[in-house]
DNA sequence: AAGAAGTCCTGGGCGC
DNA sequence: TGCGCCCAGGACTTCT
């Protein structure tokens, strides 16, 4: 389940691996995949070349130097690998992009939740997946205050706190572990109502929430399932999980049993004693 | 109108 | 052994 560390690994391994390589030909498997795209899609990507990868929340946007953009949103399942041509089909492959450097890049993605999105040159500055979307929690520019604004703009929330971090239009690319882990970080139980939550607490959130992304993409993501980077390596992010996937294990800082409940539709791991009961 | 619930999808794990 | 059931969850749509 990609989120911001793992689709910034990803970005990153593309820009490595992908900038500069022309598209050769373009394999739709599973038509699905593709969203609001015309007819012209393959014809106009051929020839194509890729001019750099960007990122907004758990959305990556791929430039061409035709202008185009692609918008690849990996969702549960998804991921974007950089193999030899000629390497044996993944069961799951949706759309393949033949590279001029004898590669592919592949997206595979077996629950097909994922998207690709063709923004054609020209499209209106303002694209609708991006437009609604928070501020980017790791931007140089975000600062505590920021964050405290944010917070006391929407502090009367009724919702509880683990369901407001998850909300793409509050604050951008967090997802199930990373909320989980923050809210253990930062001693705070995930099925409080946001409106209950105090501004130190509050501000509690902002360092360990900057810390844990960073961590995670030093250590190139959290591979709990499927998620691997643009290698296809997995990520190295897990051990350090502090409560996600650890139900029944004892708590890294004071050794109670972590729980797993469902909170806001979501399987939610806590630490009774660290999270306030 | 905020907030909750339903929806999409597949494979793995479970109980019987 | 095999079948059916439930679970995983991001974010959009539908409901209350």
């Amino acid at each position: 389940m990609p989120e911001l560390p793992e689709v910034e690994t990803i970005r990153r391994d593309l820009v490595r691996l992908v900038v500069g390589r022309a598209v050769v030909a373009v394999d739709v498997g599973w038509p699905g995949s593709l969203k609001d795209v015309g007819p012209d899609f393959t014809a106009r990507l051929i020839g194509a070349r890729f001019s750099g990868f960007a990122r907004r929340a758990k959305i990556l946007i791929a430039e061409l130097d035709s202008g185009d953009r692609l918008l690849v949103h990996l969702k549960m399942s998804g991921r974007l690998t950089v193999v030899p041509a000629g390497t044996p089909p993944d069961k799951h492959t949706r759309v393949t992009f033949e590279l001029d450097s004898r590669e592919e890049l592949r997206f595979i993605d077996m629950r097909k939740f994922g998207y690709i999105k063709l923004v054609p040159v020209g499209a209106p500055a303002v694209l609708p997946e991006l437009d609604r979307l928070g501020p980017e929690p790791l931007a140089p520019d975000f600062t505590a205050a920021d964050w405290l604004d944010l917070v006391a703009a929407k502090g009367n929330s009724k919702r509880n706190v683990k369901a407001v971090l998850l909300d793409q239009t509050f604050i951008a690319g967090l997802g199930n572990i990373y909320v989980d882990e923050i809210l253990h970080a930062a001693g705070i139980h995930p099925e409080r109502p946001f409106a209950d939550v105090s501004a130190d607490e509050a501000a509690r959130i902002y360092p360990e929430m900057r810390r844990i992304l960073l961590d995670a993409i030093v250590g190139r993501g959290t591979t709990f399932d499927l998620y691997v980077d643009g290698e296809g390596r997995r990520g190295e992010y897990l051990e350090r999980l502090a409560v996600y996937g650890r139900q029944g294990k004892s708590c890294r800082r004071c050794g109670s049993v972590i729980e797993k409940i469902r909170v806001a539709g979501r399987g939610t791991h806590f630490c009774p004693e660290c999270q306030g009961g």
